[in-house]
DNA sequence: CTGAAAGCGCTAACAA
DNA sequence: TTGTTAGCGCTTTCAG
């Protein structure tokens, strides 16, 4: 059982094999009545090309690599999936077939295997990105800010985020501040927890080394550090998580302790995941343009494929604070 | 600048083609010497073969296509990061790749693009499964038995997860269970209720229609249903959420309400996804087997993609039920 | 154990 | 507007 391939599709349509592959590409210079020929052709034998034989022509894959770093916190986030999704419904419009490559660090899809690649985040492949950016591929890192380097990214400006959430807390009036970072491997981590410490001091606020609690966008750590930060004699009046699953695994602590969010407590979270939004404390945090990522990604990189841009794109996508009721004013403020 | 071929290689190790392709694809029989030369020389010139001419001559592709229909409910879930991560860690150790193809359900991957197909459900697909069908490619469907057609699947037995869950509430004495179903458009919230419905027969509960919310695995659904529940003369002392995150919305409402989980009501719920098990009340659950589900899915493909296989495999995963802090006796038993 | 040569199915000059 | 003719880069008989 032999897949009908172009010869035959011409050979039932009368012309010639150029023929069909013009009117598969969409090639103009096809009479009409022809076209009409090659079509029902196509149609009657059920004829689809081989994308294989496509690309070997043609030179080109139709497909872009999305890059995948095999590590839990970012493999098996919210985040993750959005991202991807965001991608997925873009690529499925261009018609553009997606690679998913989850990788190790140390591999990547053949370059001819792919006309462009998405990494999502490049937490542990550092050492990928040089060889890509020998091999001349088109490429487009989300989450991650490349200033340095002649290398398109689309992200969100995790410090500018986290220095507004500072001064949205101290507006409530809040000065001892806290935050449970996330893994500061990522630059995500490490920009929320900058941006964090940069907010504290620009605005003199207490700041105890204490104040600072290292965790991993894991749930465990994020239940320690809320347990240190309770036990602290000058307890914080605020917690500023980095993620919202930390925040929802902090909240939850604290109320195991029974200390009341946020009549005792403020927390904020990063992401809007929407299950943070229903839970007891509905959770007020910064949103991200997950989604939004993942389009425009795709879209910088399909310029760049196009051959349109040399330099690459730096996208900064903006945040919001979405204001739920996980924090309070620690004061009556003066009328 | 122009990628390495293969006669370049040839040539720099002193050997044909046939011999470099030899060692590429693992052949035995060349000689020790002619094998280290070439590989050397594949080292040299950083050779990558190009998989679109592998796969056109060979007439594989080496890659397996992942169709996830385009449905929120689906694509929007736990359960799909999960399976995927399962595929996706498997299929990278037997060095495969994986095509993403987002569908509305009308599309699939090209033929000699995937060697096999792995369906994530098959909501929104059935047509799609015909052509397929009768285009002899292998194909195994993720969380939706389909036992009267002679293709494999991969599942998890939902009617018998949900009729435990019925047995565990009623062993806590509770005899008004209630249901907040998924959307009963997928097999899996079909089967749930099915489930549910059968034990409540079986054990003579008491049945009310009102007993039975139809929701959609959405947060919303979950909240309009909890809310009729809650309104209800005859109260149910017991709930199951055919979804975990529909559970917690559940529980949510409930406690907005002024009704104490699990004193004044029992919520199961299905998944165990991590976030249910940390929340204000611990999650009684199911607990579904997802990333070996993805593993097993592939597995059974790459058989029968080998050929091994003729006849369909149909697997059907073992749940078990997480015992937390959402569910209590209803009754001070007799001692 | 090795290599010559014939494709795999399609695209793209180039000529007509 | 059309068809002829080379390839694209690799695998695979088949003969040696």
């Amino acid at each position: 059982m032999k897949a009908t391939d172009i010869s035959e599709v011409a050979r039932t349509a009368g012309v010639s094999t150029t023929t069909v592959s013009r009117v598969i590409n969409g090639v103009t210079t096809v009479s009409p009545e022809n076209r009409r020929r090659v079509l029902v052709a196509i149609k009657q034998l059920k004829y689809r090309p081989n994308p294989n034989a496509q690309r070997l022509a043609a030179g080109k894959a139709n497909t872009v690599g999305l890059v995948i770093p095999r590590y839990e916190g970012i493999f098996n986030s919210y985040f993750a999936l959005e991202v991807i999704k965001g991608i997925g419904t873009s690529a499925e419009r261009i018609r553009c077939d997606l690679l998913l490559h989850i990788t190790n660090g140390k591999t990547i899809p053949a370059r001819s295997a792919v006309d462009g690649l998405i990494f999502l985040d490049i937490y542990g492949c550092e050492e990928l990105l040089d060889d890509v950016l020998n091999q001349d591929i088109p490429i487009v890192v989300v989450n991650h800010r490349l200033e340095d380097l002649p290398v398109s990214y689309v992200a969100v400006d995790n410090i500018l985020a986290a220095e507004r959430v500072v001064g949205y807390l101290v507006g409530l009036g809040h000065r001892d501040i806290a935050t449970i970072t996330g893994d500061l491997k990522t630059q995500a981590g490490l920009d929320r927890l900058d941006g964090f410490l940069k907010a504290v001091k620009a605005r003199q606020l207490v700041m105890r080394d204490a104040y600072v609690q290292v965790a991993d966008f894991g749930l465990p750590s994020a239940r320690k550090a809320m347990e240190v930060l309770l036990k602290l004699s000058d307890r914080p009046t605020a917690v500023f998580a980095a993620s919202d699953d930390m925040a929802l695994e902090a909240i939850q602590t604290a109320l195991d302790k029974g200390i009341r969010v946020p009549e005792e407590l403020s927390v904020v979270g990063f992401d809007d995941n929407p299950i943070a939004s229903h839970g007891r404390v509905p959770l007020t945090t910064v949103r991200q343009p997950l989604q939004e990522m993942g389009r425009q990604a795709l879209e910088v990189l399909v310029q760049q494929m196009g051959g349109k841009k040399r330099n690459p794109t730096q996208l900064l996508l903006p945040t919001e604070l979405v204001e739920r009721q996980s924090c309070r004013q620690t004061w009556i403020e003066a009328r």
